[in-house]
DNA sequence: CCCGCCCCTGAAAAGGATTTCTTCCCTGAG
DNA sequence: CTCAGGGAAGAAATCCTTTTCAGGGGCGGG
């Protein structure tokens, strides 16, 4: 490897001054380029790792989501990338595939790498433990989920809300039975979600709502992926008195539901669909999903703004930003006298 | 920060004992469950920059893939992850963009923090330039993309022969004008698929492939992203002599095609449409789709065990693995007359 | 003409962990 | 009883860069 010295030696100058030359320090112009030109000759590219240790701070942030392969997500780590990009920021990307124990692990890199800061959307409420980075003084941004203890800066989206909104949508096509598919029961999104169903059943039902098992067994906790809400829709679908509405909420299990639809034969909207979260190609299915759309993109710049800020210590206090989601009708709700 | 010398005190030890402790080296018992006890006590967690400072290697791996919204990227880094994890790396993830410049800039991330290693889906043939990684010694692998003129372990798919599967049987389904719309001119995938294409219609056809100019028409260049494909579709539309049928190179470009489609009120089978590569979601999309299925996930678990072995210094000669692709017939090809 | 100040430069320390080198002590064999 | 050998632990060097400190030279002002 070519180090600072072998610049040094080869300019005929110190490591001091070959270091200056990269980092802005006062070198008479002839020198300058002298250095330059034996770095450009040897190839040379400052140890980021040795350079990181001694300023005790990198240009790297991490960003630690739980699945790479939904979509929500790497739209939300577009936003995260371009806002970093701008500032000269690297992202690099950390999958932690919904596991605690990997989640840790990389938590653990993230430290010992001394990034930045780090962006995280926990694997779980509840045993997603950020204290470690907290106690390092990292800074850190939540967003999408919240994780239950951390007093950190967040991102979020008006999950209640969107949920409610959903639901009600779906009671006022006309749906008499709607169930729900929620994610985890540790995850924040999943409860908040859920919260908003139950609150929206309250409201336009009344308190007629009905028997309270039934509505009961109308709601079911899948994990956030496809199999998952598959398994969940046939359940549900098993019912001696299946729904004849599902408010889904997350993308993926939309799909599995989807799927479990058609093997049972039926389809949209004669059994009302709504998913809460973009479905990508979303124009290509037919009939058209109705969607509660969130701003992942957004979701993600915010939370690297957020950091950048934290990052530069102008924050004082901490914020919590709630994004707003926006419910796009298509007909897979159109009412169950449409099928 | 807590460092070594924190625990060494704490525990009334030298610095090198800790390390010892951690790394594996003759302490007696006694004395390295005092030092464990101390570290726990104080929350001591190594500084990964000055280890792999001191080691001159990291448990590290970089991945750089060009379109990290492009699901099949994002499954080829799970088989990257998943391989990797099998032996205590960790993954982080790049995305490219697409740009040669910010592909360069990660490069020298991944070098300035040593790295172990680094798998690279090219953002270009020409332009990629893996130099300063082989002259840093650094284990390489390139996956989906081979640059230009790199002395590197590679982990291809088989896109001549793919291509050529897939044009021959939109042929033998009857279609009669069978156009292309492949990737950008710089990459090596775009290239070959479009090899497969000719070579199947050379193939079935005959000399008598008709008028060359406007076999040269039915040929449109993009970019791999939906809006390329959406706007290739059009200009194939707009033709004089439209095509009857369209081999997309790429998944994303086909979701571009097929909108350009429905909106000039068409749609397969009646003008037959193939994609090379998953369109997600295929299932729920009618007509079902006939792809050319790519083993993303292998080709991401091949890269990395040919990493692993690089930078365990098994691997000799440079190897190069091939994968091989699958047709599967569905709907969106059943010929002209089943419009 | 001299003094003071500023700019430029090099020497050396710092940052945190690993590893070599050295020392010390204990055990076992002759 | 003595000596060789080996295991355990500390001191110090090392990895590469940044940054502080100190010194030297030039220039302007008194």
């Amino acid at each position: 490897m070519v180090t600072i010295q072998d610049v040094a030696r080869a300019a005929g100058v110190s490591p001091a001054t070959v270091s200056r030359v990269f980092n802005g320090g006062n070198v008479t112009a002839a020198r300058a380029e002298s250095v330059r030109q034996a770095a450009a000759e040897l190839g040379f590219a400052p140890n980021r790792l040795a350079r990181s240790l001694r300023k005790q701070q990198s240009s790297v942030i991490g960003l630690i989501i739980p699945d790479i392969e939904n979509p929500f997500f790497t739209s939300l780590a577009r936003g995260v990338e371009d806002a970093a990009q701008r500032t000269g920021m690297s992202v690099v990307l950390c999958n932690s595939d919904e596991d605690v124990e990997k989640e840790r692990r990389y938590i653990d890199i993230v430290m010992g790498e001394q990034m930045a800061g780090v962006i995280v959307a926990a694997a779980s409420r509840d045993r997603t433990d950020l204290s470690p980075l907290m106690a390092r003084g990292m800074p850190v941004v939540a967003v999408d989920r919240r994780p239950h203890d951390a007093d950190v800066d967040a991102v979020m989206v008006d999950n209640q809300h969107g949920g409610e909104v959903a639901t009600r949508h779906l009671l006022r096509a006309g749906y008499q039975r709607v169930a729900c598919i929620t994610g985890p029961a540790g995850a924040s999104t999943s409860e908040e979600r859920l919260a908003g169903y139950r609150s929206a059943l309250r409201g336009e039902l009344g308190n007629d709502s009905g028997d309270p098992a039934r509505a009961a067994s109308y709601i079911r906790h899948a994990d956030f992926r496809v199999e998952g809400g598959r398994a969940a829709m046939q359940e549900l679908l098993a019912l001696p008195e299946p729904p004849d509405a599902v408010f889904v909420a997350n993308n993926l299990m939309t799909v599995g539901a989807l799927q479990a639809l058609r093997e049972a034969g039926q389809a949209p909207p004669g059994v009302g669909v709504l998913s809460f979260g973009d479905v990508p190609w979303a124009s290509l299915v037919r009939p058209s999903l109705t969607t509660v759309e969130l701003p992942s993109y957004d979701l993600g710049r915010t939370a690297a703004e957020l950091l950048l800020q934290r990052m530069a210590g102008s924050a004082a206090l901490l914020q919590t930003v709630v994004l707003r989601t926006t419910l796009k009708p298509r007909e897979s709700t159109a009412g169950p006298s449409q099928a």
